[in-house]
DNA sequence: GCAAATTTGTTCGTATGTATT
DNA sequence: CAATACATACGAACAAATTTG
């Protein structure tokens, strides 16, 4: 009788949920007929439930009752670019045509262009000096109506005065702003580079997104620096920040050659990931269980 | 007065910590302590505490008190190979050398190997039939003895049969297993392909990694495939599922031409990413904050 | 539109158990 | 062993949100 009256419940009603008794969008029982279920005080109740929603098994809602949570069936992003078709590689445009062919229906807000002085995280990655203007613009995007990701690509002022213009109208840059600044300055996009990380969201983003604002959930960050060619190497010339949670999507990259198959429709082959059992019984890549005390030896590069 | 007296007092201690008032390892006014300064009872000033941990701000140790989280300085892994040096790509080899250089010190435990019959999730990664053997190379990664990551590589049996038998051998592999196949068998790696997803850590791998036991802190899940040539097209020959830490990771991805300064020691760089402000005033990626009423508008490829 | 019933959210109080120093 | 500090559990009351009559 180790364990806790309230983490027993909360295993019983898992297993509940884990095994089909309870489908996404049921209703628990009400505190009450728990607390007769279990004999157990209200608190020790709410204890339980607690457990479960930390782990997003399950949502309360005030006045109406406790719910099992809908989980989505993942959205897969081509974060390398398709050197044939041009798409992919995580840009609104070329995931969209992803999406589409999968029968979802995507959308977006309108673009929100701003000329701002560049902060340093902008900064950094054009490599300008802090303080020198650029270009922003930022669109939401929505699968379904469901909100999918929100973007911001800066780019540095200089594109404007050379001519390309359009990066600074409110609206949608038909095939993409890297295809136009090719087709307009002749401005090749010769190579990028994403940093991947995953934190808490913000709380804009938490209330977008339509996340709990316990932090619970993840958003992954996509930071992808845009590089052009010069006399001095490749120089970046946008920075693109693309943030999604982290509870329905997923990402992929290529490298070489692989299956030309596998090159678009990723988003139909999504992926769910073994976990080692929450019983430490389950088929998948287990056996750390003896962790506890082993000491990593020294070995390979060292 | 519509906020919870347990959310504001959390929201002053937050403030204290985040203003750097209390640093990292810094122990929090006990319970009776707060209760006293905010007069507050004692469950209420657990439910701010209890706030300040789901968001992994604190850290809570019975008999001792509570404290401020220390944050890592995260590491970053390249997942894409690097052409020349044929390092990078997230293995365990390349990855290490790049561990080395910023003068940390790298550890292994020696692979386990096991031979198995391969359940779907890795027959499907290897197109090979369910129940057909597989040979499993599994270790653990430390850096400066902290849990880093966990890997587990997949190869099909065939592999052994036409030499390559140091798979079986529960040692490390100079250079790597990849580079071992080449050299033995003439077997190239001429791609890969990546899926990088986010979930919560199971049970072994909580304990493994030292992460809290609420899943409060998701582990990022690599899985590489890897392809060789053959007549009908490339064809995979291994498949690799590493784990790692979401909270101490970020990932680096290029492609194309880029600045080569940049190919090595991302390490050194890491990101702190843009957020928008916790009390929406910061200069991040922002502006989200009307989203609750804003009707996304059919655009783009629709 | 209003009132009642239902259900979860917050807050207080108190007692006892467990881990650490 | 004793003191300290967090963990669990009970009971009670009122507030807020939602649905229903």
């Amino acid at each position: 009788m180790a364990d806790p009256i309230y983490w027993t419940i909360a295993q019983e009603l898992r297993e509940q949920i884990e095994g089909g008794d309870l489908g996404p969008g049921d209703q628990l029982p009400t505190e009450l007929e728990l607390r007769r279920t279990y004999n157990a005080s209200r608190n020790t109740i709410r204890d339980a439930v607690k457990w479960l929603t930390t782990r997003g098994l399950v949502q309360t809602k005030p006045g109406q009752g406790t719910f099992v949570a809908q989980q989505f069936k993942p959205f897969v992003t081509t974060l390398s670019a398709d050197r044939d078709t041009g798409l992919g590689g995580g840009e609104g445009y070329g995931a969209f045509a992803e999406v589409s062919e999968r029968g979802l229906t995507p959308s977006a807000s309108v673009p929100r262009v701003e000329v701002l002085i560049a902060p340093s995280y902008i900064a950094e990655r054009l490599r300008i000096a802090e303080g020198t203007q650029v270009i922003t613009r930022r669109q939401e995007r929505f699968i379904n109506k469901m909100p999918w990701s929100v973007q911001i690509t800066a780019y540095p002022m200089e594109l404007i005065q050379k001519g390309a213009v359009d990066l600074l109208m409110a609206q949608d840059i038909p095939g993409g702003a890297v295809a136009y600044l090719q087709r307009t300055l002749g401005l090749e996009e010769v190579g990028h580079r994403d940093r991947i990380l995953v934190r808490a969201p913000g709380q804009d983003e938490a209330r977008f997104f339509k996340l709990p604002d316990d932090g619970r959930v993840s958003v992954v960050s996509v930071i992808r620096t845009g590089y052009r060619d010069s006399d001095e190497g490749p120089i970046p010339f946008r920075a693109t920040f693309t943030v999604f949670p982290a509870d329905r999507n997923q990402f992929v990259t290529n490298s070489g050659t692989f299956p030309r198959e596998l090159a678009r429709a990723a988003s139909d082959q999504y992926y769910t990931a073994p976990t080692d059992g929450e019983d430490g019984e389950l088929d998948g890549p287990d056996g750390a269980a003896e962790a506890d005390g082993s000491q990593p030896e020294d070995s390979g590069a060292g």
